[in-house]
DNA sequence: TTTT
DNA sequence: TTTT
């Protein structure tokens, strides 16, 4: 089967960085596209739309990406369910990231060149180098200059819904890791 | 902004096919797009990706797809929310479908070389040139064989949220066109 | 069937605007595309890849891009082939551009708020509503401000390899619009 | 940067596999996309995209694809240029096929539910298993029913151009690696 | 014939 | 050099 997604926008908010019982990183941001086109009140509407990266490039999602920054992504549709609080079936569908593309040029954040966070879909790895993956070509392990304050939680739990983040911590273990 | 998805999935179920007041066709169906990769349990999981189509496509997917039809989707991830009966705003993200590719071959339900139902890509377009919009290059207005039983409704109003079609038809009027 | 291209980009050089000899106006641009992973010699290759777009957003990227530019591109991809000088048959793939995503921020050529030059994506439509044809949403037509000083040429005839220019313009007529 | 394609065609011929000299499986393949509208003559186009598909994926393509069969494709498109035997540079544009789908159903060469020849993306090799990457979640190692009769050549060096392969082999060796 |  |  396929499931491509592309999407280019600007983040709503600063991008969320957490780490798994395992400590793998999950970065979750939403995206605001706007359309194309204006609806009948002729005024142009915006998609947001959920987005997941994991491991190294959340780490550089969560380094380089604020609200208001213009990103790409490349990914697919994923959905998955879980049990509320009032014990109700969820559904939720968002965009797992394979690649984040930071968009925003020369000027902003930090990032003198445009860096591009490649995810699980790393080339290099074929020659053996573990540990790096998602680092493709840019060099965002080296030189991190002056990242952004960072409120990021490490949690040993984190909550089963990454946008609805509402404090209490439930239930998203490694088995949510898409790998 | 960019907003592309494409898909390769099977119905999860019929297609269901309502019309606005104002007689404009919409039909949503599910999209089953199995994953590449198997999970931690080593089983593979499959999305569930909730889809709409307007116009000429969407009569055509109520026509020629069914439960099970392999079919491919090319569109944009769309969000929309509303609020249900307890009050509470619920965020909806699906897929919208600007064109739906039938790749059931040969054989199944009618068709006999794959249909493409092309959609809504040239929004502004549609208001005036009813009638053949969509209609690209295949000739579903001619000749359309064998289609199935269809119980598709006509609702004056229908419900807000077409994928939990549960009776109670709400609020969705012409306002809810993406164009 | 289904074909759908993706790329963000910065253009090789200046845009070139044309027009078949029924006025219709054609673009042609080479977007430099980046490579998310360097190659053997560890460096970072991009590839060069050849767009048309035609009608209204051609016109919009003869106007609003430049060499250098950073531009997204959601299409096709397409191929045609024509008999060069020599009489021998040259294949082209090069991709059609159905929307043009000006990505440069704020402050380059003009535009205020990052334009998109939505383009013959509902191919059908185009006879007949000729004028307003992938202006959607954007106010390009109103306010064009300080438009790039600009060299377009107006062929009756113009080179049947649009990237090729070389001077001797040869046989690309309204056969060649794809619609 | 982004580069993203999916294509849902058609193979012309049957594929063709070729080894590096350092033993990595090349295939390539031409994929026909009838075209989703009609040329002013009325009738309906295709493009004819040429595909290079790496390794795993390639052997897989190889066994189970033939002429005529329905396959999507989802990759990048990539540019590149070698020096024809009359000393004059060619461009070349194609798509690398980072995964391929087979969607002939059921019935057809041998695959009994449709197979994912999954590329250079391959999540499992985040654990280390070296190998058999590409092989995601289909059993096409273990289970490889009634291979096509494959006359499959293996060159010390190939054709630069894959898809020209006239007899003479030239200087395709693995620099051309896409990683 | 290549962009930052 | 094109597929159903």
């Amino acid at each position: 089967m396929m499931n491509r997604v592309v999407l280019v926008g600007r983040l709503t908010k600063d991008p969320d960085l957490r780490y798994t019982p395992s400590g793998v990183a999950v970065a979750t941001f939403t995206l605001a596209v706007n359309r194309a086109f204006t609806n009948q009140q002729g005024d142009r509407e915006a998609d947001f739309i959920n987005c997941v990266v994991w491991r190294r490039p959340a780490e550089n999602v969560a380094n380089f990406l604020k609200k208001g920054s213009l990103a790409g992504v490349d990914g697919r549709v994923q959905t998955r369910s879980y049990d509320n609080q009032e014990g109700k079936r969820v559904y939720v569908t968002e965009v797992n990231a394979e690649s984040v593309q930071f968009l925003e040029p020369k000027n902003a954040t930090s990032s003198q060149s445009g860096g591009n966070y490649s995810g699980n879909q790393g080339n290099q790895d074929y020659r053996g180098n573990q540990g790096n993956y998602g680092n493709q070509g840019n060099n965002f392990g080296q030189n991190q200059p002056q990242e952004k304050n960072q409120n990021n939680q490490n949690y040993s739990r984190v909550d089963k819904d990454p946008f609805s983040n509402d404090g209490q911590p439930i239930d998203i273990s490694d088995d949510d890791l898409p790998f």
